[in-house]
DNA sequence: CTGGTCTCCTGATCGC
DNA sequence: TGCGATCAGGAGACCA
């Protein structure tokens, strides 16, 4: 899937598209790729049908944000879609008379243009709720603060507070949101780090320039329009240039683009963690 | 709290 | 060209 970036290249990418736009229906192909959230008694949330009026239909699309691999399309009626797009997922933007892909399980009519959610996995979907302050309340307050913003500080402070490998706690979304298997391999090579120290165990110099080199490695991607491994796409279904910029990422046993000496690979988390055993220091004791 | 394993699902790729 | 095994940007459930 898509992680952060890619996600943050949709964002943007979309929004020329859908602002200011009324969302004129809304169908949905297949009931299990959406759930909805609507308030019960006591502040708490309870499930309920998805229907056009949940999925936006009527409204105006007001905005589009993002909260580490989650993309939220915000209405002028306060309603709110969250689109995760898993493995395989894609959101894009085509003319209405054109077949809908394969696997397309909900296409909105913005009047001349669509707008598809794609996803053959189906490990992504969408979630709707009433409001950005209970999506926030109810949802992203279970995930860790935005990658793209991460302070050294805070990453210091969170790294002291676990007891794990420093790959695996990157790619917990409760520690850090918007990490995926692809940037944390390139984040960890770019800060010298090996992907099995143990995180309290990073100082407090090394955990700054992580969270600098996670902001780098994500930027980058970002303006790289993200990484295209298989199907990721934009809004306009142009795939990212990222993947050409990968270090470590897909490259194992070829030479270090620093010292030269063949990538390692193992696999950390169930994912294939590619890093130079050289270049990045471990201390794996806790 | 931790990590390891399994699961969801489809499609691309590789080796035979 | 066919076929099975393996692997994939994710993440939640379950178990020890």
């Amino acid at each position: 899937m898509p992680e952060l970036p890619e996600v943050e290249h949709l964002r943007r990418s979309l929004e020329p598209f859908l602002i200011g736009r009324r969302v004129v229906s809304a169908k949905l192909g297949r009931s299990d790729v959406a759930e909805s959230f609507d308030v019960a008694a006591s502040d708490r949330l309870r499930r309920v049908r998805t229907t056009a009026g949940r999925l936006l239909q009527g409204t105006t699309i007001a905005s589009l944000i993002r909260h580490g691999k989650q993309l939220a399309i915000l209405a002028d009626s306060g309603r709110v879609l969250v689109v995760q797009l898993g493995m395989s997922g894609s959101m894009t933007v085509g003319n209405a008379q054109a077949r809908p892909p394969e696997h397309t399980h909900a296409v909105w009519s913005l009047g001349q243009t669509r707008l598809l959610f794609t996803d053959p996995r189906r490990f992504g979907g969408l979630t709707t709720y009433p409001s950005v302050d209970l999506l926030r309340r109810h949802r992203w307050s279970l995930l860790g603060p935005d990658a793209l913003g991460i302070t050294g500080k805070e990453l210091t402070t969170r790294l002291a507070g676990t007891s794990r490998a420093i790959k695996i706690a990157l790619l917990d979304q409760g520690f850090l949101a918007g990490v995926g298997n692809i940037y944390a391999d390139e984040a960890l090579f770019e800060a010298r780090i090996a992907p099995e120290t143990m995180a309290p165990r990073i100082p407090a110099d090394r955990a700054e320039a992580l969270a600098a080199a996670i902001r780098l490695v994500l930027g980058r991607a970002i303006n790289a329009g993200g990484s295209t491994l298989r199907n990721y796409v934009d809004a306009s279904g142009t795939p990212g240039k990222a993947q050409a910029g990968h270090a470590v990422y897909g490259r194992a046993g070829l030479p270090c683009v620093r010292c030269q000496r063949p990538l390692r690979s193992a696999i950390i988390a169930q994912r294939t963690t590619v890093w130079c055993q050289s270049c990045q220091a471990t201390s794996k004791r806790r």
